[in-house]
DNA sequence: CGCATTTGACCATA
DNA sequence: TATGGTCAAATGCG
């Protein structure tokens, strides 16, 4: 789990090449950027197929797909950690030992934790990134909780969770960062979608990917109505004036709402997506 | 009124 | 110390 950056690579090591190192990164690489382009294919193909019956399989073999790669990043980093870090106490012993008692913090019960929680900063373990024109078409359902001007980008990144991240325990986050080009107005705006940690969950969309724990169960009946909504709040450029950004969002979330819905809530509805995906994605 | 989102503050990490 | 990730009160919407 814990993984370690470059610079943590032993000095002698046998995979401290240059080239081994680069090689492994590349791979991920590539396979980051099948995953983007499964994702924007997923966004063309799943509306098209909405009203055939096998729109649920296709789905969900997108979504295995998308699982696959996920697992292949994954073992690639742990296989890079374990030939870059033999012995990970002793270079990052102190921190370590923060790190976990940490841990130790959130998860126990709360009885004389600092109310305040620690915030630690993600590792780069266990995350996939990719470029999309629709971050938020991933057949996932997630809530925001956060948003955050970065240094030196032009773009908020925004915080999500998983919609079901209290009632499942699911730990699965996303950031969603639009890319700073946004040159002409033909070209799409690109996102950069970052997730974090694996599904747990199961989603009620029939469309689950996630590590089933068989500790499903109980969807709670409370948000009936269409209360988790898809993420949708693109900080659509210019923050100015609070009242701005707010309009500008809305206006976004219709054109977002219109677009997961039919995936997210229920994939056989009608829907009215097509020329706002390919506009995005032309 | 209940819910999701927004937003400033807090805190861990680099 | 700067930066990024998370929390939680405030806000607004349905």
């Amino acid at each position: 789990m814990k993984q370690h950056n470059s610079r943590y690579l032993p000095q002698s090591s046998p995979s401290d090449h240059p080239s081994f190192v680069s090689e492994h990164r590349s791979a991920m690489k590539e396979i980051a950027r099948g995953q983007s382009l499964v994702t924007q294919l997923r966004a063309i193909v799943l509306p098209v197929l909405q009203a055939d019956q096998r729109c649920e399989l296709v789905a969900q073999m997108f979504q295995d797909i998308l699982d696959c790669s996920s697992k292949a990043i994954t073992d690639l980093q742990l296989q890079h950690q374990s030939d870059a870090r033999p012995d990970d106490a002793l270079v990052d012993d102190k921190k370590r030992v923060r790190r976990i008692s940490s841990d130790h913090g959130i998860k126990e019960e709360g009885a004389n934790a600092n109310p305040h929680h620690q915030h630690k900063r993600r590792r780069s373990d266990d995350l996939v990134s990719l470029e999309t024109p629709v971050p938020h078409y991933d057949g996932r359902q997630w809530r925001k909780y956060g948003q955050k001007h970065i240094n030196k980008a032009k773009h908020p990144r925004s915080y999500y969770r998983c919609a079901y991240s209290k009632e499942q325990d699911c730990k699965a986050t996303k950031t969603v960062q639009q890319q700073d080009e946004s040159i002409g107005t033909d070209n799409p705006v690109m996102y950069t979608v970052v997730y974090h940690g694996q599904h747990t969950c199961k989603d009620n969309n029939g469309v689950d990917s996630g590590t089933d724990e068989s500790e499903t169960s109980t969807l709670s009946s409370s948000d009936s109505r269409s209360s988790i909504s898809t993420t949708c709040t693109d900080p659509c450029d210019h923050q100015t004036s609070l009242g701005d950004n707010k309009l500008i969002e809305k206006s976004a979330d219709l054109v977002t709402k219109s677009m997961y819905e039919p995936l997210d809530m229920n994939p056989f509805a009608p829907l009215d997506l097509d020329s706002w995906e390919l506009d995005a994605l032309l």
